[in-house]
DNA sequence: CCTTTGCTGGAAAGCGTTTTCTATCTGGCA
DNA sequence: TGCCAGATAGAAAACGCTTTCCAGCAAAGG
């Protein structure tokens, strides 16, 4: 079929016969920790060099029953939000010399499920699951009984923004205190009605974000109109289809709360695509702080988390060897206030909160963090449950 | 060290132990091409379901000399333009049941190296090379020593967008002639005094672009300022800091050309930042069509790259077998006209090219392909040299 | 000068699969 | 009824490496 002739790959038998010297001394000069006489020594090496010979991984990892490979699985790869991330893990896969096989779902569970399992196979050292996870009982199931074999044989897993059920370690944005504080911020700019685009409810990240801005607004009084809550998919046509099924059910609300930056980016268009101005007509909002929103027009209002310290961080939890008990990471989110968010119009004020304008002196682009535990220079804690 | 106990891997002699067969038995069952006895097939399947049995990876890859996996190796995947062609990438491999190991070379030419021999040490089937060379002499050779030995063997490379120096089967934008196009429209719209902000020169992209841009406007009678061409890195801030030294040169120039979308977005904060309105006072153009540029205001102007396609398709390419010519498979690029760009405000007219407004009566957010050999579904040419 | 200790190199036993190769057993046909 | 072909299960070799286990040798000590 190939008419290209293959040579054979070059063996450390091969190495050690060119060498003139037994298997065991070749593997031994090449990674080993005993001594060997100085003129094999450099035999071997000249050998190896000669005939650009390159160890079988595969047979290393048999041998010595271990792989310097470890998992990562996200939703996909094209997203800046997994981007974001999947670099902090790369770059921390790279100081620690790891090699990574790369998942990405398409945001499809069982695919998912079959991602861990052939990890497993491939024995990686730790796998990560990077995204949020399903609300689904099938598919947690499935997933146990995966990452139950895998751990108990000493694999790792580690998590970021998982749901707590698969009791892993996680690196956890807290997405529940992040949109309570969103929401407290722009109450604080004056808004009084809002509206919320959401993702899939099966994902934990849509519940929590949305229940933590709910219920601040709750604290406040407010309830959310159900009406104003769409659903659409986490993607930037997702948040385009959302914002404008809004529109058509007619926009009351003064402040638009994207669940994902991406999807606020399509709402930023179809927003303005129905002549609305972002922050006059109508405030805008969203959640992560993917590296290209700020420079949006105008720049977005969001909640900020340090993406590429996510995936280092979460690879470090899965280097450490394993606790009894589930480790949490809290990685507290920041309220970034843009110029995409302003005091709503004049002609929004139902008259009970007077003098709105005045907050809007608050000035743009500063971090705004309420009620939120964060260090005093890592926006980090630790909690052990 | 590790107190939790470890239980021993499940193997398939365990599995065949427990169903009471050979382990040739239970691989037949598990894998196999001949037929098994009904009754013996059930029990190995049950046991390996009993025990959640999943075949080590690493000995499969040893006993059938081949693996199920292919390496990606970029230069940053949180960059949107990989992000982009890791997506189709991964899609392809998803379809093709093939593991993805990837590699993020931080644009570190020796480690981009390391990856490759890593990638030769895995078996990979393939090793697939996204973005762009570099053209340094003992890289190349470098280079060369990984993956000569590596297709000698069978292993199969492809590129994106690479050097032909490598002869490396080819998924080749059109950079020269895309880089060509841009400024043809650009002239069409009447400019004549253009900026460039290139990245690294040793990436091949750069000097095929700028040389395409160049050989254009030498067309058309024009040459670049040198003082007009500010190299920065090819990320957001590079392009950021290319066009705020351009200004600090003092730019005269109408119309400025960022090799690449990501250059693009951090020139237009720049050019924004000093008061500059585009594309009322300067008009700006990209290279690459990643997603987000056609949500920013203005909406960039660029030439179109299909980047998930170009995964896929570089995938493809590597899936085929070998042949003894290098196959380079052209991808044209194509011009589209947003709003970041606009013919020049009369000011800058000299005065040799009157009634350019007609020129601005082209609608914008149309296609504009001159010059481009272009299919009439695909934008795609195969060439077999 | 002989024995013991300490190194170092080689032989060989795995690591967990797949895949010949061989043996056995069944059924079919003469 | 006897023999052969065909099919199927098991034994064993192989994949390429690491690592224990030995053997041999040199140096050191008695």
């Amino acid at each position: 079929m190939n008419n290209v002739s293959e040579q054979p790959q070059v063996t450390l038998d091969d190495v050690a016969r060119s060498a003139q010297v037994s298997p065991a001394t070749a593997s031994r000069v090449l990674n080993g920790a005993t001594k060997v006489r100085p003129d094999l020594r450099e035999r071997v090496l000249a050998a190896a060099a000669e005939l650009a010979y390159t160890p079988n991984a595969h047979a290393q990892a048999l041998a010595r029953a271990s792989s310097q490979t470890v998992g990562v699985i996200c939703h996909d790869i094209g997203d800046p939000y997994f981007a974001g991330v999947a670099r902090g893990v790369m770059r921390a896969a790279a100081d620690e010399g790891l090699n990574v096989i790369l998942g990405s779902t398409f945001r499809d569970p069982d695919r998912e499920v079959a991602y861990v399992s052939m990890m497993r196979g491939q024995r990686v050292r730790a796998i990560l699951l990077i995204g949020s996870g399903f609300e689904d009982r099938a598919w947690r199931q499935a997933m146990r009984r995966e990452i139950a074999p895998y751990t108990a044989a000493g694999g790792r897993v580690a998590a970021v923004s998982r749901h707590q059920d698969l009791r892993l370690d996680t690196v956890l944005p807290e997405n529940r205190a992040g949109g309570a504080a969103l929401a407290e911020a722009m109450l604080a700019l004056g808004h009084r009605d809002f509206a919320v685009l959401t993702g899939p409810p099966r994902l934990t990240t849509v519940v929590d974000r949305l229940a933590g801005f709910q219920d601040a607004l709750a604290k406040a009084g407010i309830t959310l109109d159900p009406g104003h809550v769409v659903e659409g998919a986490f993607t930037r046509d997702g948040g385009f289809e959302a914002a404008t099924e809004l529109l058509r059910r007619g926009l009351r609300a003064t402040c638009v709360f994207a669940l994902t930056d991406v999807m606020a980016v399509g709402a930023l268009a179809a927003l303005r695509g129905h002549g609305l101005a972002v922050p006059a007509d109508v405030s805008l909002a969203g959640f992560d702080d993917i590296p290209i929103i700020a420079d949006l027009t105008p720049p977005l209002t969001t909640v900020h988390l340090p993406l590429e310290e996510l995936g280092k961080r979460v690879m470090a939890m899965a280097l450490r060897p394993a606790s009894p008990r589930s480790r949490v990471e809290r990685v507290s989110g920041e309220v970034i206030l843009r110029e995409s968010t302003a005091p709503p119009a004049p002609r929004f004020h139902d008259g009970l909160v007077p003098g709105v304008r005045a907050v809007g002196a608050v000035p743009l682009h500063e971090t705004y963090t309420p009620a939120l535990p964060a260090g005093p220079h890592e926006n980090v804690e630790r909690i052990f449950e």
